[in-house]
RNA sequence: GGGCGCUUAGCUCAGUCUGGACAGAGUACUUGGCUUCGGACCAAGCUGCCGCGGGUUCAAAUCCUGCAGCGCCCA
């Protein structure tokens, strides 16, 4: 409604400036502040003083007696304030909200027959995924189900980096060291198991024998000039290792979770000649040149040349990332990758030269986020250093698991949870907690790692989220019950939230009802606002307004014990509603919204 | 040295792209509220040179510019 009501503004407009024979490229659409009535507002008048020559509110009274409410949908009235214009929804807008809000898909947007890929994590398969990296699956897991909520075709993919020489080193290592010389590992998986051979390999290369380190450096080499070959036996070897510590992390992410549809690889492009077709072609380019043994591109924009070709004919990892990306164009209408701040002139590199082969780099975004860091420093998987995701999530869950045996005495709700439902509670909001944390903050703001604060379940958290959902539930499942032991009849098997299908919205009439309806409509905008924007974090925002606005109805407003039948179908509504928002607007940012906590 | 990003209440952050109605939340602190649908809740109070300086504009946290601090990148 709030999209439809939008439109139905922004027509209103439209017209009224031309009638007036204004300009009607600024329309000057806003959300009112939250003391003002109107859905929408306008501040148009202000510009158009001058040239109307008289003041705005002048203007702006001009205007509204220019629109007739009766010929847009939802219109009721415009009214002046000042020099803005008040847009006022009718009673059909929040009838019609709360209807949809009775589905359960309430905030998903229609088809747009659009595939995009969204490429995520992509961390090199070195080792545990640590904290440092945990923000790209978050945000992107969370921006790719923006996209979907918002009608895209998405598939997830992680591209798999494995022709460069951190592969090669790790399976050099791999082959050269025994596991009875390594340290135990931290965790029984195969990452943490394989990491071992990685470390013992790095610090090998930087503390051995100058002679034994040359040696090693010349199978690290045959290594990677195998992969350039083609050479099969050599794909096999550092596939072993890649697939293996690929297969461990993904177990990692999977906890958050975050699922990919498919694992791209990098060597993939160098087997079908892509690769070798990208090179070629970039030869032809006017800014391509041969400098210091290599072939290079310079850019007009960026002073940094990009670097295509060494000298030995092997090609650079953007090269290949150039051939992957034709890829996505040839396969998907868009392509969005999350990628940390430290590979942004790679990703500018990237975007230009795609440009300048001839793609259309519209269809390309990026998200770029900050490194999470610790107090102390950088994380890394090579040194070791670092907190692991793992360890950040069994953490949460431990925390979590204490707050619900803490609060197991004062629940009011006498609904026996068992061990089962504890751990279950336990998880969704641990990790919850965790996620939210993340994806609510702008991805640019760089983010300290601390314990005490990643772990707060106070605040404005995922819990207190999660808290409204499990409390609609709680209310839809005494609707439910109750019913069934007035009518007698067979218990109903179909959802507690279909019970009540009448949203007779006239009969809402207070404050906390009206704000939380109005709170309600605006969803499927936020879902728009944040897809288009690539910004889930907006998606966290509106899942705290709303959470406030339906806690302020709830103390105001009893639901079973309205005051009568009509009353209490038209809450029940908007509790069902509710549940819808918040369970989806949780979907999107990849936090369970739990039945019972 | 050059490029990019960040800087808003004691603390953690929205708002900045697209300038517009008194700059908002939470937390902390001070109060008050459970025989009533779930108190992980609600209500009230307190909290600001929006990093600093200049400019554009009827109007600047928002745009431009110089500077500082922090982060990332570049040989």
């Amino acid at each position: 409604m709030f999209l439809a009501f939008r439109e139905s503004v922004a027509t209103a407009l439209e017209t009224a400036l031309a009638a007036n024979d204004y300009p009607t490229d600024d329309l000057g659409i806003e959300e009112p502040p939250e003391d003002v009535e109107a859905v929408f507002a306008s501040s148009v008048a202000f510009r158009l003083a001058e040239r109307a020559e008289a003041p705005p509110p002048k203007v702006a009274a001009e205007l509204a007696d220019a629109i007739d409410p009766d010929d847009y949908d939802y219109l009721d009235r415009v009214d002046v304030q000042g020099p803005y214009l008040n847009f006022l929804p009718d009673e059909s807008y929040f009838a019609d909200t709360l209807e949809a809000g009775g589905d359960a898909a309430f905030g998903r947007l229609p088809d747009r027959d659009t595939s995009v890929v969204v490429e995520h994590t992509s961390a090199n398969p070195t080792g545990p995924v640590h904290v440092g990296r945990a923000r790209n699956p978050i945000i992107g897991d969370a921006v790719a189900n923006a996209l979907d909520y918002a009608g895209y075709d998405v598939e997830r993919h992680y591209y798999v980096n494995d022709a460069g020489r951190q592969m090669a080193v790790f399976t050099w290592a791999y082959e050269r060291f025994d596991e009875e010389d390594l340290p135990e590992p931290a965790r029984d998986r195969a990452e943490y198991r394989m990491v071992r051979y990685y470390r013992k390999g790095n610090a090998f290369l930087e503390e051995a024998d100058p002679e034994e380190v040359e040696e090693a450096e010349a199978e690290i080499e045959a290594i990677l000039q195998g992969l350039e070959a083609g050479d099969e036996e050599t794909y096999e070897r550092v596939g072993e290792v890649v697939d293996t510590v690929l297969g461990g992390m993904k177990e990692c992410l999977a906890r958050l979770p975050a699922d990919f549809d498919e694992f791209v690889k990098e060597t993939r492009f160098m087997r079908d000649g892509s690769t070798d077709d990208v090179v070629a072609r970039l030869k032809e380019l006017d800014g391509a040149v041969y400098e210091d043994d290599a072939w290079q591109l310079t850019f007009d924009d960026i002073e940094k040349n990009l670097v295509f070709l060494r000298a030995d004919d092997t090609s650079l990892y953007t090269t290949r990332d150039l051939a992957h990306h034709e890829w996505k164009f040839d396969n998907y209408d868009r392509a969005v990758t999350v990628l940390g701040e430290d590979h942004k002139l790679q990703a500018e590199q990237l975007g230009e030269t795609l440009e300048l082969l001839g793609n259309d780099t519209d269809r390309l975004s990026n998200v770029i986020y900050s490194y999470v860091n610790l107090p102390e420093g950088k994380m890394s998987t090579r040194r070791g250093t670092g907190v692991q995701l793992d360890d950040l999530l069994d953490e949460a869950i431990d925390r979590a698991r204490e707050e619900v045996e803490d609060r197991m005495d004062d629940r009011l709700r006498d609904d026996d949870l068992d061990e089962a439902d504890v751990e279950r509670i336990a998880r969704q909001v641990g990790i919850g907690a965790v996620r939210y944390d993340i994806v609510s903050k702008q991805p640019t703001k760089g983010i300290t790692f601390e314990w005490e604060r990643a772990l707060d379940f106070e605040a404005q958290s995922a819990p207190y989220v999660q808290y409204v959902h499990a409390r609609c539930c709680g209310i839809l499942d005494e609707a439910r019950r109750a019913s069934e032991s007035a009518s007698g009849d067979e218990p109903r098997a179909d959802e507690a939230d279909e019970l009540e299908p009448v949203a007779d919205t006239s009969v809402l009439t207070t404050d906390s009802e009206r704000d939380l309806i109005r709170s309600l409509a605006r969803f499927p905008g936020v879902v728009e606002s944040a897809a288009s924007d690539l910004e889930p974090h907006q998606v966290a925002t509106y899942t705290r307004e709303l959470a406030d606005r339906f806690n302020a109805f709830y103390r105001e407003c009893p639901v079973l014990t309205a005051d009568d039948a009509e009353t209490r179908a038209a809450r029940l509504a908007l509790v069902a509603a509710s549940k819808h928002a918040v369970a989806n607007a949780l979907d999107i940012l990849g936090v369970e919204a739990p039945e019972s906590m």
